[in-house]
DNA sequence: AAAAAAGGGGAAGAAAATTTTCGACTTATT
DNA sequence: AATAAGTCGAAAATTTTCTTCCCCTTTTTT
């Protein structure tokens, strides 16, 4: 399994040393940096480019948490970030949700939920945690679909390779993947994987949900006509 | 030299076709689509990924010029949006430059400025022109310095290469290019050419600027021990 | 004014990242 | 049971990015 690499941020001392000691125990997770101040955060983030940080939100000397975890998610968008906090405020921790962190924890979580808090963030799920849960989940998928889903959706289409773009055409067409395969001379194992990286870029789990929404946005006769 | 690609967005078959004619009597121009409506111009950038995209501002039907501009703008960063305008509403031509567009031109302009502006935006010149000039020079470096001069310097900072950093690191200490070749075990040649590229990213002259800008974010300190 | 240092442009090869291709295996549909 | 849909992993091919160095011009030092 590949290295995760991880910056801490924490002003204090103590709470850097046990959180190093808890990842240098375990052995795919290395510490990138280890920053004392949110400024140094942004900075180091910024050089080591770390997997996951593990940022202390109530620091205030030099730059506060929740500024320089909104730094650093404009710098690198794909970095997660995993907020830590004494008293658990849920606005302070709402409004960290709002600037790209993905999880949250106690201070004093056990060593057990911190490496698993990692590992999920690591892999792209956001065990987002029972007390503010709600209250996020439905701000979150407002603020998805506000991103303008049209934007979104754009978005993704620029991220398809041609091939991609070829088979979502086809696929919009209505073609089986044994049909698309032999339009484009390949074997439908080909297609059915490029399918499913499709899938993945789009999020989806179906083709049908993708078509649905290319018909939603009135965009197949645009689709069509892909050269 | 390499082939530009330009995306048409204009609601009058007349326009585009006069674009068309204009693009295609150049040898290393060429169409990758002709939108009828910002929606389309909106599908197709993201489709076709042109580097150019030469755009109607008085659109309405389906989507605004502007409001497409931005959109384009947000999907794809670095393609170029040329605005076309009839009447010369420096409100809406500023409007414009906001979303990101790099120039504009009157539609009646002759063929050689379309071309020539084409060429500039592709180069990354901006000819702004005189009778909104100043307002937006300035307008732009006030926005360019509070989109965060830090984030926008980490920004840079996280594209730059290893070699990029270990360079910047020893500049930052005041080497000269010759006792960095030797540190890195190299010639002064390569040094100079990572150099070049070094300032192209931050987009400034010479290296004592750069310097400058690290020490007055108070940044040496956290170069100084890149591993 | 000469020498040294700084900077720009281009181009070949190396290295890294993406994409394409396909086989094996699992889960839904019909 | 058969067909279709979808996931995972991995080798080969392709594309992109980095590194390296050469040649040439401009700026700074001495």
């Amino acid at each position: 399994m590949e290295n995760i690499h991880i910056l801490i941020a924490d002003d204090m001392e103590a709470h850097r040393r046990r959180l190093e000691r808890i990842i240098n125990s375990v052995d795919n997770l290395s510490i990138a940096a280890s920053a004392k101040s949110g400024y140094e955060a942004v900075a180091y983030a910024a050089i080591k480019k770390p997997d996951i940080v593990l940022m202390d939100i109530e620091m205030e000397s030099q730059m506060a948490g929740v500024k320089a975890a909104s730094e650093i998610h404009k710098i690198l968008p794909d970095t997660k970030i995993i907020m830590l906090t004494v008293h658990q405020d849920n606005n302070i921790v709402f409004a960290a949700f709002q600037t790209g962190i993905v999880d949250y924890l106690m201070k004093a979580a056990p060593k057990e939920e911190i490496i698993e808090a990692i590992y999920s963030a690591y892999n792209n799920q956001s065990p987002i945690r029972p007390i503010i849960a709600e209250k996020i989940r439905t701000e979150f998928a407002r603020i998805k679909k506000s991103e303008d889903q049209l934007t979104y959706f754009f978005k993704i289409i620029a991220n398809l390779t041609q091939s991609e773009l070829e088979i979502l055409k086809l696929l919009c067409s209505g073609l089986k993947r044994k049909e698309i395969a032999d339009i484009r001379a390949v074997e439908v194992e080909t297609i059915k994987k490029q399918i499913s990286s499709l899938l993945k870029k789009f999020d989806k789990n179906s083709t049908k949900e993708v078509i649905t929404e290319v018909n939603e946005l009135r965009l197949f006769d645009l689709i069509k006509d892909i050269s």
